[in-house]
DNA sequence: AAAGATTGAATAATCAATCTTT
DNA sequence: AAAGATTGATTATTCAATCTTT
């Protein structure tokens, strides 16, 4: 007999399944949109903006890893990938041998040039049906709280300026 | 040269990116407990959990497949997975012969009934951390709008009573 | 011996094609 | 012919093991 007091539709749990939700929603929208505008899958577009968002264009594999959603053998295969047709170039690493870039082509930086601009329209055109500006904020930035809670460790990964709130002094 | 106008740093990037990372973090965290206290992934603890709250605990498998992230092909050798280690069975449908449904074994109940616990545990110690109750709300409502203009066929498929806030009257 | 990165083997997810029933 | 479900082939992802460098 199905135990009584399993609460099985506790707040908690629909929370969580709307996030999960949400976020499948909003990928598989977002997947179509850089598909047909881009050629691209957003697991790339997301690989090579945070490449065009890094200094010189390049990034460790591992801290790329950390940035992702991927592992680093996961992240391996995928610059494998990427530098097979061109987006991504590996470079050797002069100060850590054992370590190796992975560095934006010419062509991957037009890649994703090209792609941020009808991206961008996407994703506002859902985030302007759903909210005002002002919730998109709250939404963000209970997003980062979950975020920092969920993940300490991407946390430090991504976001070089965490929040400009000011009044935190001395980085300690 | 890299195009100077293409915001790279768009706020708007920045939402989606914590809404991958906030999933991303918060899925590793909680399929490490489902694992540990009860052998469970995450995947298969949401298709038991989403059948403990249907009636008969049986759902048709492509409303099964509607309600996950899954696409049907998916959730058919998701199902074959858990039949074959008995938590969940197949049982014919009488009225469109066509049809399938998916229904939870006396076993599969029992596993869900005992994971949900320690999994509402871990949950409740993430949000507790980064949330006021009320915040929590406001995670929440503002995750269900975004949800449903990302996703509106998931908007129909799960929560059957989207939000009881009154005002608005006949279903139309 | 530990860190950075890659590889082999295993697992899981998808698309397109197929089969049955409506 | 369209809907529900499954299968074959392909692709992607992970874990554990390996190799090189520190």
């Amino acid at each position: 007999m199905p135990a009584a007091d399993v609460p099985l539709d506790h707040p908690h749990l629909t929370t969580v399944g709307l996030l999960v939700e949400a976020h499948a929603g909003l990928s598989q929208s977002l997947e179509r949109q850089l598909r047909a505008s881009s050629d691209l899958s957003i697991h790339w577009f997301e690989v090579l903006l945070r490449l065009a968002r890094s200094p010189g264009e390049r990034l460790r594999m591992s801290d790329l890893a950390a940035q992702t959603t991927l592992s680093t053998s996961g992240l391996t295969r995928a610059v494998d990938r990427l530098e097979a047709v061109g987006l991504v170039r590996r470079e050797a690493c002069p100060e850590d041998r054992r370590g190796s870039y992975a560095a934006l082509t010419e062509e991957g930086r037009d890649r994703v040039d090209r792609a941020v601009p009808p991206h961008l329209e996407q994703i506002g055109s859902v985030l302007d049906q759903a909210f005002s500006p002002a919730e998109v904020d709250e939404l963000t930035s209970l997003l980062r709280r979950l975020r920092d809670a969920a993940n300490p460790r991407a946390a430090r990964a991504s976001d070089p300026d965490p929040q400009p709130l000011g009044g935190l002094d001395q980085p300690a």
